[in-house]
DNA sequence: GCCGTTTTCGGCCCGACTGTTTTCAGTCG
């Protein structure tokens, strides 16, 4: 699949354009397209093949033709021409923040600056003071935008799981002096990584939040402090943290402006527009007049929709969805029956089967599964068949004893260089239930073995199938649209990983296997009872896949869970 | 560059903060 290759070059092309003084729409036409190609559900090449590209909203005559130039060439002359004309490092330095492309250009015209050491260079000189707008504070800025950019291309941006403590503390933090606070952009609407982190709220002394804001005792420094607004960098991960304080008419106006994303609020001003209508952060106006503002349901009535989650705020059709009274009921926390991804500390994780079973009650689940890894992986203390009958035994025992939940005696079993499963099929009869993974061999065919092993009528579901590692792993080798498809046929399960550095699948797989009729289920892959709270980020992962209770297999009661075998299994 | 019940030209979302100015440009979200 070529889309985000392809998308990453319309980016570039519309950071170039933009350093070139293009016309800003142009610039934003290219970003529309790049992000638009990047996030759909459907390989660019099938819709090129099937001659659809001009049916793609933001894609017209000429990005349709650099598009079906790469498909049949490998690049775009475009792109390599306004390539020529800039230094390579361009590219790069165009995401220094508090350096945008005007100062950039006049920097560029009086220093011929080719490369980020000579920026720098460029900024200690006596002559950079004498441009016209350039001052020692702008200057200084821009070179922490330097020092920002160079370590945060060390961290990347961060998974949605260390966001998430640093802003509840945060909250937590600032909760005395705020009436109402909520934290917005894309960690409210559970992206799977975070740029940086957004928080609103109401307040009757709007001085003292600001106030006690920057002197959050974990901020590493602090970038602006106004009348309504202000922004620290927080220690953690170099994050920037963003606040605004709005007078509570408008809070839930602003909740829904700062929300985002940016493609779901231009849209919905472009509607206003067209009922002849204002909508911004303080509310909606016809005329002088404010007609909603104080929640998001009543901004949201206004243009006749239901509330939209904010998970699926993406201009990805929920407007529309709304506007037609379509909008799905997505899965909430209070749906979760089970979780079906444990590790006990018969293989790897470090929690006995008793306290995970406590624990699960203590979260009021009606089923528990419990996964430990298989003989293959022995570094992760995987079980030897007898192992896993002494297990078995140890958990029937402890389901007497727990009658208020159904403990489901499961495994996580390696899917083997040749896509056979590590144990023989009369061993596998003994489980309730069957995820099959990959732990080895991430290069070498992992999109045959993952079909062959799906065809084990044992096997009911692929464990993390992409096994990718925000931090620090692409993932495998693997053709996941193919693995869904073949998932819907062979009626297995996909699993949603829920661990915050894996993640997988990502909101463009789910999309696809909803499609194909796929059930989704949601296992932590936890190794302690801590990790089981981990719920929460799968949880968002399937809202902004667009699923209901339905489409995920932790919601259905337990005689009901739809495994390939379940008639054969007695709970 | 895209788009179309203002349809092949002329629009395209808009406000806060900062720094450099002295009324505004640049950047950001």
């Amino acid at each position: 699949m070529k889309n985000s290759e392809i998308a990453q070059l319309f980016d570039e092309i519309a950071d170039i354009l933009e350093f070139n003084g293009e016309n800003v729409f142009k610039v934003s036409a290219y970003r529309k397209a790049a992000r638009t190609i990047r996030e759909m559900p459907d390989d660019i090449e099938q819709i090129y093949k099937n001659n659809k590209l001009s049916e793609i909203p933001g894609i017209g005559k000429n990005i349709a033709q650099h598009i079906e130039e790469y498909l049949k060439t490998g690049s775009i002359s475009k792109y390599k021409d306004l390539l020529s004309e800039i230094p390579a490092s361009f590219v790069e330095m165009m995401k220094i923040p508090n350096l945008g492309p005007k100062t950039l250009k006049l920097l560029y015209d009086n220093f011929k600056i080719n490369t980020l050491d000579e920026l720098k260079n460029a900024l200690e000189t006596q002559q950079v003071l004498k441009l016209h707008g350039m001052g020692k504070k702008k200057i200084e800025n821009i070179k922490r935008g330097i020092e920002l950019y160079l370590s945060k291309k060390a961290a990347g941006r961060i998974s949605l799981g260390i966001a998430l403590p640093v802003v509840f503390s945060i909250v937590d933090y600032m909760k005395d002096v705020c009436t109402d606070i909520s934290p917005c952009g894309s960690l409210r609407r559970m992206k799977e990584t975070i740029g940086d982190i957004d928080i609103l709220c109401t307040a009757t002394n709007t001085k003292q939040v600001i106030e006690r804001f920057v002197n959050y005792p974990g901020k590493h420094s602090v970038i602006s402090e106004g009348e309504t607004k202000g922004s620290i960098i927080v220690k953690e991960n170099l994050l920037q943290v963003d606040i605004r304080v709005v007078s509570p008419d408008c809070y839930g106006a602003a909740l829904q402006y700062f929300t985002g994303s940016k493609e779901h609020n231009i849209k919905l001003r472009t509607i206003a527009k067209e009922k002849g209508l204002k909508i911004n952060e303080y509310g909606v106006f016809k005329g002088d007049k404010k007609i909603a503002g104080k929640t998001e349901e009543e901004v949201y009535k206004v243009f006749g929709m239901p509330f939209i989650p904010p998970e699926i705020r993406e201009d990805r059709g929920e407007i529309e969805a709304a506007l037609d009274g379509n909008l799905p009921v997505l899965v909430e926390e209070k749906d979760i029956l089970g979780d079906m991804h444990i590790h006990t500390n018969w293989s790897d994780g470090s929690n006995t089967v008793e306290e995970i079973v406590k624990r699960a009650i203590e979260k009021g689940y009606k089923f528990i599964g419990l996964a430990d890894h298989s003989k293959t992986s022995k570094f992760a203390g995987g079980l030897t068949i007898e192992e896993l009958r002494k297990r078995n035994k140890e958990i029937d025992e402890i389901s007497k004893k727990y009658p208020e939940i159904t403990i489901l005696k499961g495994m996580e079993v390696d899917i083997l260089g040749d896509g056979s499963l590590d144990y023989p099929n009369e061993v596998l009869a003994e489980l309730d239930f069957v995820i099959g993974s990959i732990h080895q061999g991430f290069k070498k065919n992992v999109t045959e073995r993952m079909l062959k092993a799906m065809e084990n009528p044992y096997l009911d579901i692929i464990g993390h199938p992409t096994g990718r590692l925000i931090s620090s792993r692409e993932g495998y080798d693997v053709d996941i649209d193919m693995v869904i498809e073949y998932a819907g046929k062979t009626g297995t399960c996909l699993e949603i990983n829920a661990y915050y550095d894996r993640l997988d699948l990502n909101d463009t797989n789910i999309l696809k296997a909803k499609e194909k009729k796929v059930i989704i289920c949601i296992g932590t892959d936890a190794h302690s009872v801590y990790m089981m709270e981990y719920m929460k980020l799968g949880i968002g992962t399937a809202r902004r896949g667009w699923l209901g209770k339905n489409e995920i297999l932790n919601c259905y009661p337990v005689r009901e869970i739809p495994f390939k075998r379940k008639k054969m299994v007695q709970f």
